[in-house]
DNA sequence: CTGAAAGCGCTTACAG
DNA sequence: CTGAAAGCGCTTACAG
């Protein structure tokens, strides 16, 4: 028995026409539901599988969206774990719309790899994580006009969608928390200074001491990357500035750790001596030692909103900005 | 002007053929130098990109891999920091060699995925990255015949193509390192206990010890999955099955840095009371707090490994089991 | 060196 | 409800 690779085969094994086929696999209203369920059990059998190119083709539609992360950039590929996370989730979102996700490879000297994949078929928009080096991954995608979401806070008169999660009110809860539990000398370990986001959290988190009564002091304050190697570094120039600390609220998990990796290595405990947030609620969050408490994004949401609006534009053209809820973990380590 | 979309446009702008319009673009040798360099400059002129659904589909080869991990499992996907570090150095070689990167959407209790995108002709072949669960990930691949090539130590008769560390080897220089500095009490702090790649690295562990005249104890063996949360849960255990331990080799570099964690957290201190050696190198290996000295399987080459010997494959059918060398990174934690 | 033509495997407007 | 035919945009054997 030759193998069944075409509908035409498909077509001739049932005695009807590819026309029939097609739409019998495409579960088109045309088709009597009989004729349907022959060729579609025909097509079981076989382990039939529609070409997919040749859809694509034919629809001029790829059926696939391409992910923009540092972890692919040509140079210094980023591996930052958030990415991952969110990855898993955008996956599975796309992959029940029956979409496809192709890692994006982008060399960010190169104004043209979003043409390269739009221009060509491959790829009918974009997911763009991009955290600290926003202006210029997106540039590149404004300029060829290529329908794409993005992962964070929209610059004013962005005409892209977005997700995003609530920094002010991430900044407020773990704030809030830290001043429940008595803190005073709350330190602000932050990401890059630059950014929407971190702005919210930082409005969040002012806002929040003032209505405490306590004063909001530029030393307690430093910004980073999000990097637990940013953690390492600033930790200890925190402490330098304001040995009094006695929390700190950080602006990812993987900083958290940091953190809390330095305080213990100064002789600080965590959380008697300092408590200390962190931001994400990754898997490691859970893990960690002690156990981090942490504002958490909903990653699983952001990544099917993430999808579900790119799909949304593609076919409607509306620009959304969404964001999703924020909530505090609460576990050990404040 | 209106968009130069196919060959056909630019064959008319170009006045030849289509043929030698494609031809021009693929760089046939059939074409004169003057007329390939007139049609080039004509198609970046006008930002001419072939289409490449109808390229595949002429072809019949997507020229694009299909990378499967956990990352992207549909009920539990899982962010190891592993899976991304290697993830950018097989982006970038496949992007080299002109091929797409597909992440693999896995249903693990479904056989059909990989008929899914292959037969479909979605992908060519894939990379299969997948710590845990080798034998369930594997065996849909072989019952498909699909061309494929695993990070990891392959199964004795195992017909497909593998890239690994040389674990036997990476076992040997931590533990070296670790006698060598007067460690006297090691603990081996594993992954699963069924890898290959795991009992690799514990040959070299308790031949080294022999070596060293020091005595291999079970009480300073533990196994448990390369994450964070299982570095965090059985580091603990360690120190109860043997108070007296003076070093761990951990499975990777999470474990690592969770077993730090918890032993500062019991007030042991690290290096002076217990070294700690870690596993691949990862990029918060040198940013851990103290930077920690672990064993580097240089990730670059075995992404561009993979590739490389995935896509020979393709082309000539010849199966390849090729070994990363490894070796120590010295930093402060041993 | 160049071109006309067939073919890759789908989808769908059109006709019945 | 079903089919014949055109079309999606490439590549390449064949003929010149």
């Amino acid at each position: 028995m030759n193998r069944v690779k075409t509908i035409a085969d498909l077509a001739r094994l049932a005695a009807v026409s590819k026309s029939t086929v097609s739409r019998a696999l495409s579960d088109s209203p045309l088709i009597g539901r009989e004729t349907k369920e022959r060729i579609r059990a025909l097509a079981a059998a076989h382990d039939f599988r529609l070409n997919i190119p040749a859809r694509r083709l034919s629809l001029r539609r790829s059926n696939t969206i391409g992910f923009v992360s540092p972890a692919c950039y040509e140079d210094s590929p980023v591996a930052d774990p958030f990415t991952l996370e969110i990855l898993g989730s955008v996956s599975n979102a796309l992959h029940s719309r029956g979409y496809d996700l192709l890692m994006a490879h982008i060399n960010p000297r190169d104004r043209e790899w979003p043409k390269e994949y739009l221009i060509s078929g491959r790829v009918d928009g974009f997911i763009v994580l991009t955290s600290s080096r926003k202006e210029r991954d997106i540039a590149p995608l404004v300029e060829a006009e290529a329908p794409f979401i993005m992962w964070g806070v929209p610059s004013p008169r962005s005409r892209y969608c977005t997700v995003t999660g609530d920094n002010a009110r991430g900044g407020r809860l773990a704030t809030e928390r830290l001043v429940a539990t008595g803190r005073r000398r709350i330190a602000f370990l932050g990401g890059p200074a630059a950014e929407l986001e971190v702005q919210g959290r930082q409005a969040g988190y002012e806002e929040t001491l003032r209505e405490a009564g306590l004063p909001v002091d530029p030393a307690l304050i430093v910004y980073g990357d999000y990097s637990f190697a940013s953690g390492a570094q600033l930790t200890p120039t925190l402490l330098r500035q304001a040995p009094d600390l006695d929390a700190i609220f950080a602006a990812s998990d993987p900083m958290a750790m940091a953190a809390i990796n330095c305080l213990r290595e100064l002789g600080r405990r965590v959380p008697q001596d300092v408590a200390v947030i962190g931001y994400d609620n990754l898997s490691m969050a859970a893990q960690s030692s002690p156990p981090l408490t942490t504002v958490s994004q909903n990653l699983r949401l952001a990544g099917r909103l993430l999808a579900e609006n790119l799909l949304q534009y593609l076919e409607t053209g509306v620009v959304t900005h969404v964001c999703v809820p924020v909530e505090l973990v609460e576990r050990e380590s404040a």
